[in-house]
DNA sequence: GGTATCGCTTTCCTTTCGGATACCGGTATA
DNA sequence: TATACCGGTATCCGAAAGGAAAGCGATACC
Protein backbone atom coordinates (compact mmCIF):
# COMPACT_ATOMS: atom_id res chain seq x y z
CA UNK A 1 0.00 0.00 0.00
CA UNK A 2 2.60 2.45 1.18
CA UNK A 3 4.59 0.87 -0.90
CA UNK A 4 3.17 1.78 -4.09
CA UNK A 5 2.79 5.22 -3.02
CA UNK A 6 6.14 5.47 -1.82
CA UNK A 7 8.16 5.48 -5.62
CA UNK A 8 5.31 7.47 -7.24
CA UNK A 9 7.79 10.52 -6.75
CA UNK A 10 10.74 8.80 -7.71
CA UNK A 11 9.68 6.55 -11.00
CA UNK A 12 9.85 8.62 -14.06
CA UNK A 13 9.64 6.79 -17.37
CA UNK A 14 12.33 4.27 -16.86
CA UNK A 15 10.48 1.64 -13.88
CA UNK A 16 13.45 -0.43 -14.13
CA UNK A 17 16.42 1.78 -13.63
CA UNK A 18 15.58 3.28 -10.42
CA UNK A 19 14.50 2.93 -6.84
CA UNK A 20 11.34 1.17 -8.32
CA UNK A 21 12.11 -1.74 -9.37
CA UNK A 22 14.82 -1.93 -6.91
CA UNK A 23 11.77 -2.40 -4.20
CA UNK A 24 9.85 -5.14 -6.19
CA UNK A 25 13.12 -7.26 -5.51
CA UNK A 26 11.65 -8.43 -1.68
CA UNK A 27 8.20 -9.24 -3.24
CA UNK A 28 9.54 -11.23 -5.63
CA UNK A 29 11.63 -12.86 -3.19
CA UNK A 30 8.57 -13.57 -0.92
CA UNK A 31 6.73 -14.89 -3.73
CA UNK A 32 9.61 -17.58 -4.50
CA UNK A 33 9.25 -19.16 -1.56
CA UNK A 34 5.44 -19.86 -1.73
CA UNK A 35 5.43 -20.66 -5.26
CA UNK A 36 6.02 -24.03 -7.13
CA UNK A 37 4.07 -27.12 -7.38
CA UNK A 38 4.61 -28.76 -4.08
CA UNK A 39 5.77 -25.91 -1.96
CA UNK A 40 2.59 -24.79 0.13
CA UNK A 41 1.71 -28.45 0.99
CA UNK A 42 4.64 -29.07 2.48
CA UNK A 43 4.88 -25.94 4.37
CA UNK A 44 0.76 -26.90 5.67
CA UNK A 45 2.06 -30.68 6.34
CA UNK A 46 4.77 -29.39 8.59
CA UNK A 47 2.24 -26.86 10.21
CA UNK A 48 0.92 -30.12 12.25
CA UNK A 49 4.80 -30.47 13.72
CA UNK A 50 7.14 -32.78 13.15
CA UNK A 51 7.17 -35.06 10.22
CA UNK A 52 9.36 -37.47 8.84
CA UNK A 53 10.69 -37.24 5.31
CA UNK A 54 8.17 -40.57 3.97
CA UNK A 55 5.59 -39.24 6.11
CA UNK A 56 5.41 -36.28 4.83
CA UNK A 57 5.34 -37.98 1.46
CA UNK A 58 2.77 -40.17 2.04
CA UNK A 59 0.23 -37.31 3.40
CA UNK A 60 1.00 -35.71 -0.18
CA UNK A 61 -0.11 -38.15 -3.07
CA UNK A 62 2.48 -37.33 -6.43
CA UNK A 63 5.09 -36.37 -4.47
CA UNK A 64 8.31 -38.00 -5.48
CA UNK A 65 11.43 -38.05 -3.06
CA UNK A 66 13.57 -36.06 -6.08
CA UNK A 67 10.85 -32.75 -5.53
CA UNK A 68 10.51 -33.46 -1.63
CA UNK A 69 14.06 -33.51 -1.20
CA UNK A 70 14.61 -30.57 -2.79
CA UNK A 71 11.86 -28.67 -1.02
CA UNK A 72 12.81 -29.39 1.88
CA UNK A 73 16.51 -28.40 1.09
CA UNK A 74 14.75 -24.74 0.17
CA UNK A 75 13.17 -24.47 3.07
CA UNK A 76 16.37 -25.34 5.64
CA UNK A 77 18.28 -22.62 3.15
CA UNK A 78 15.94 -19.91 3.92
CA UNK A 79 15.35 -21.44 7.19
CA UNK A 80 11.56 -21.87 7.38
CA UNK A 81 12.11 -25.46 8.84
CA UNK A 82 14.84 -27.37 10.70
CA UNK A 83 16.39 -31.01 9.50
CA UNK A 84 17.02 -33.31 12.57
CA UNK A 85 19.22 -36.66 11.87
CA UNK A 86 18.58 -39.49 14.81
CA UNK A 87 21.09 -42.62 14.66
CA UNK A 88 18.24 -44.96 15.15
CA UNK A 89 18.05 -47.38 12.70
CA UNK A 90 16.72 -47.30 10.14
CA UNK A 91 18.00 -43.62 10.46
CA UNK A 92 15.47 -41.47 11.46
CA UNK A 93 14.88 -37.70 10.14
CA UNK A 94 12.79 -35.75 10.85
CA UNK A 95 11.44 -31.90 9.49
CA UNK A 96 10.17 -28.78 11.29
CA UNK A 97 9.18 -25.12 10.90
CA UNK A 98 11.60 -23.06 12.30
CA UNK A 99 9.88 -20.05 14.78
CA UNK A 100 10.46 -18.05 11.62
CA UNK A 101 9.19 -20.30 9.38
CA UNK A 102 5.94 -19.67 11.37
CA UNK A 103 5.76 -16.23 10.55
CA UNK A 104 4.95 -16.94 6.97
CA UNK A 105 1.27 -18.14 8.28
CA UNK A 106 0.01 -14.20 8.47
CA UNK A 107 1.53 -13.89 5.02
CA UNK A 108 -0.42 -16.93 3.78
CA UNK A 109 -3.28 -15.94 5.58
CA UNK A 110 -3.34 -12.69 3.91
CA UNK A 111 -3.07 -14.33 0.61
CA UNK A 112 -5.88 -16.81 1.13
CA UNK A 113 -8.52 -14.00 2.58
CA UNK A 114 -7.65 -11.92 -1.40
CA UNK A 115 -7.85 -15.20 -3.18
CA UNK A 116 -11.03 -16.66 -1.24
CA UNK A 117 -12.66 -12.84 -2.80
CA UNK A 118 -11.63 -13.31 -5.59
CA UNK A 119 -12.37 -16.86 -6.66
CA UNK A 120 -16.15 -15.86 -5.55
CA UNK A 121 -15.90 -12.67 -8.04
CA UNK A 122 -14.49 -14.62 -11.02
CA UNK A 123 -16.10 -18.15 -10.39
CA UNK A 124 -19.68 -15.73 -10.16
CA UNK A 125 -19.60 -16.14 -6.70
CA UNK B 1 -2.80 -17.58 10.71
CA UNK B 2 -5.96 -18.09 11.75
CA UNK B 3 -6.81 -19.89 8.14
CA UNK B 4 -3.95 -22.64 8.89
CA UNK B 5 -5.32 -23.10 12.58
CA UNK B 6 -8.63 -23.85 11.57
CA UNK B 7 -8.33 -27.10 9.42
CA UNK B 8 -5.86 -28.96 12.05
CA UNK B 9 -9.22 -30.41 13.54
CA UNK B 10 -10.06 -31.86 10.08
CA UNK B 11 -6.70 -32.49 8.75
CA UNK B 12 -5.99 -36.11 9.82
CA UNK B 13 -3.37 -38.39 7.74
CA UNK B 14 -4.09 -37.49 4.16
CA UNK B 15 -4.23 -33.83 3.53
CA UNK B 16 -4.62 -33.82 0.08
CA UNK B 17 -7.95 -35.57 0.47
CA UNK B 18 -9.70 -33.00 3.21
CA UNK B 19 -10.84 -29.24 3.56
CA UNK B 20 -7.32 -28.96 4.08
CA UNK B 21 -6.09 -29.25 0.46
CA UNK B 22 -8.92 -27.29 -0.73
CA UNK B 23 -8.08 -24.25 1.62
CA UNK B 24 -4.74 -23.98 -0.42
CA UNK B 25 -6.75 -22.84 -3.97
CA UNK B 26 -7.29 -19.63 -3.51
CA UNK B 27 -3.69 -19.16 -1.60
CA UNK B 28 -2.29 -20.60 -5.25
CA UNK B 29 -4.90 -18.36 -7.05
CA UNK B 30 -3.63 -14.91 -5.58
CA UNK B 31 -0.03 -16.60 -6.19
CA UNK B 32 -0.93 -17.32 -9.93
CA UNK B 33 -1.86 -13.69 -10.47
CA UNK B 34 1.30 -12.31 -8.88
CA UNK B 35 4.12 -14.38 -9.81
CA UNK B 36 5.66 -14.77 -13.53
CA UNK B 37 8.68 -12.89 -14.79
CA UNK B 38 6.83 -9.99 -15.60
CA UNK B 39 3.08 -9.71 -13.67
CA UNK B 40 4.46 -7.79 -11.01
CA UNK B 41 6.36 -4.67 -13.34
CA UNK B 42 3.43 -4.58 -15.48
CA UNK B 43 0.77 -3.59 -12.53
CA UNK B 44 3.68 -1.73 -10.74
CA UNK B 45 3.76 0.12 -14.26
CA UNK B 46 -0.35 0.66 -14.39
CA UNK B 47 -0.44 1.60 -10.70
CA UNK B 48 1.13 4.91 -12.04
CA UNK B 49 -1.91 5.27 -14.09
CA UNK B 50 -3.48 4.54 -17.74
CA UNK B 51 -0.90 3.84 -19.92
CA UNK B 52 -0.41 2.31 -23.67
CA UNK B 53 0.68 -0.80 -25.37
CA UNK B 54 3.82 1.15 -26.61
CA UNK B 55 4.42 2.93 -23.74
CA UNK B 56 4.63 -0.18 -21.03
CA UNK B 57 6.63 -2.16 -22.92
CA UNK B 58 9.59 0.81 -22.96
CA UNK B 59 9.32 1.35 -19.37
CA UNK B 60 9.78 -2.13 -18.64
CA UNK B 61 12.95 -3.12 -21.09
CA UNK B 62 13.56 -7.02 -22.09
CA UNK B 63 9.51 -7.53 -22.55
CA UNK B 64 8.47 -8.46 -25.64
CA UNK B 65 4.82 -8.06 -27.14
CA UNK B 66 4.14 -11.14 -26.61
CA UNK B 67 4.90 -11.35 -23.23
CA UNK B 68 3.24 -7.90 -22.64
CA UNK B 69 -0.23 -8.92 -24.60
CA UNK B 70 -0.48 -12.49 -22.85
CA UNK B 71 0.23 -10.59 -19.78
CA UNK B 72 -2.41 -8.14 -20.26
CA UNK B 73 -5.14 -10.53 -20.77
CA UNK B 74 -4.57 -12.37 -18.29
CA UNK B 75 -5.00 -8.95 -16.08
CA UNK B 76 -8.46 -8.25 -18.43
CA UNK B 77 -9.84 -12.02 -17.28
CA UNK B 78 -8.73 -11.30 -13.84
CA UNK B 79 -10.74 -7.99 -13.90
CA UNK B 80 -7.73 -6.35 -12.78
CA UNK B 81 -7.05 -4.16 -15.89
CA UNK B 82 -9.01 -2.63 -18.40
CA UNK B 83 -8.66 -2.15 -21.96
CA UNK B 84 -10.17 0.70 -24.18
CA UNK B 85 -10.13 1.15 -27.33
CA UNK B 86 -10.05 4.76 -29.34
CA UNK B 87 -10.74 5.16 -32.64
CA UNK B 88 -7.83 7.07 -33.66
CA UNK B 89 -4.90 6.64 -36.00
CA UNK B 90 -2.94 4.84 -35.52
CA UNK B 91 -5.03 3.10 -33.26
CA UNK B 92 -4.93 4.02 -29.54
CA UNK B 93 -5.07 1.52 -26.75
CA UNK B 94 -5.17 2.56 -23.33
CA UNK B 95 -4.30 0.08 -19.94
CA UNK B 96 -5.71 0.55 -17.02
CA UNK B 97 -6.14 -0.76 -13.20
CA UNK B 98 -9.49 -1.22 -12.36
CA UNK B 99 -10.94 -0.27 -8.44
CA UNK B 100 -11.01 -4.22 -8.20
CA UNK B 101 -7.22 -4.06 -9.38
CA UNK B 102 -6.26 -2.01 -6.79
CA UNK B 103 -7.40 -3.85 -4.05
CA UNK B 104 -4.00 -6.06 -4.86
CA UNK B 105 -1.55 -3.37 -3.31
CA UNK B 106 -2.16 -3.56 0.35
CA UNK B 107 -1.28 -7.61 -0.53
CA UNK B 108 1.68 -6.35 -2.50
CA UNK B 109 2.45 -4.55 0.71
CA UNK B 110 2.31 -7.71 2.71
CA UNK B 111 4.53 -9.59 0.75
CA UNK B 112 7.16 -6.54 0.43
CA UNK B 113 6.97 -6.45 4.37
CA UNK B 114 7.71 -9.75 4.96
CA UNK B 115 10.10 -9.78 2.07
CA UNK B 116 12.52 -7.22 3.13
CA UNK B 117 12.56 -8.54 6.69
CA UNK B 118 13.53 -11.86 4.88
CA UNK B 119 16.05 -10.58 2.94
CA UNK B 120 17.91 -9.35 5.52
CA UNK B 121 18.02 -12.00 7.59
CA UNK B 122 19.08 -14.25 4.66
CA UNK B 123 22.14 -12.23 3.32
CA UNK B 124 23.14 -11.36 6.54
CA UNK B 125 21.36 -8.04 7.30
C1' DG C 1 7.12 5.37 -53.26
C1' DG C 2 9.64 4.47 -48.92
C1' DT C 3 9.73 4.49 -44.23
C1' DA C 4 7.82 4.72 -39.62
C1' DT C 5 4.41 4.01 -35.81
C1' DC C 6 0.81 1.39 -33.26
C1' DG C 7 -0.95 -2.91 -31.41
C1' DC C 8 -0.53 -6.78 -31.77
C1' DT C 9 0.12 -12.34 -33.77
C1' DT C 10 2.83 -16.21 -35.42
C1' DT C 11 6.64 -19.31 -35.60
C1' DC C 12 10.52 -21.35 -33.87
C1' DC C 13 13.77 -22.08 -30.35
C1' DT C 14 15.92 -22.47 -25.61
C1' DT C 15 15.54 -22.87 -20.82
C1' DT C 16 13.40 -24.31 -16.77
C1' DC C 17 10.22 -27.22 -14.05
C1' DG C 18 8.82 -31.28 -12.68
C1' DG C 19 7.67 -36.54 -13.43
C1' DA C 20 9.26 -41.69 -13.87
C1' DT C 21 12.29 -44.90 -12.86
C1' DA C 22 16.10 -47.05 -10.94
C1' DC C 23 19.29 -47.33 -7.53
C1' DC C 24 22.19 -46.80 -3.05
C1' DG C 25 23.89 -48.33 1.96
C1' DG C 26 22.24 -49.69 6.21
C1' DT C 27 19.13 -52.29 9.06
C1' DA C 28 15.25 -55.30 10.25
C1' DT C 29 12.25 -59.14 9.48
C1' DA C 30 10.78 -63.82 7.51
C1' DT D 1 18.85 -65.97 1.70
C1' DA D 2 15.20 -62.86 0.22
C1' DT D 3 12.49 -59.04 1.04
C1' DA D 4 11.17 -54.59 2.91
C1' DC D 5 11.80 -49.97 4.92
C1' DC D 6 14.34 -45.53 5.53
C1' DG D 7 16.23 -41.30 3.45
C1' DG D 8 17.57 -40.06 -0.03
C1' DT D 9 20.49 -39.54 -5.23
C1' DA D 10 21.12 -40.02 -10.30
C1' DT D 11 19.48 -40.27 -14.95
C1' DC D 12 16.54 -39.55 -18.48
C1' DC D 13 12.21 -37.39 -20.32
C1' DG D 14 8.17 -34.55 -21.49
C1' DA D 15 5.64 -30.25 -20.60
C1' DA D 16 5.46 -25.54 -19.85
C1' DA D 17 7.41 -20.91 -19.58
C1' DG D 18 9.55 -17.59 -21.92
C1' DG D 19 12.82 -15.27 -25.67
C1' DA D 20 14.00 -13.80 -30.83
C1' DA D 21 12.58 -12.52 -34.95
C1' DA D 22 9.48 -11.67 -38.52
C1' DG D 23 5.24 -10.06 -40.20
C1' DC D 24 0.58 -7.61 -40.58
C1' DG D 25 -3.13 -4.00 -41.60
C1' DA D 26 -4.00 0.61 -41.02
C1' DT D 27 -2.34 5.21 -41.15
C1' DA D 28 0.89 9.09 -41.32
C1' DC D 29 4.85 11.53 -42.65
C1' DC D 30 8.74 12.74 -46.08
Amino acid sequence: MEVLEYDRRKCPNHLSTGECTKMLLPVKDALDILSGKWKLQIILALTFGKKRFKQIQREIPGLTPKMLSKELKDLEINELASRHVYDTSPVTVEYELTPYGKTLKPLIGELHKWGSKHRKKITGK
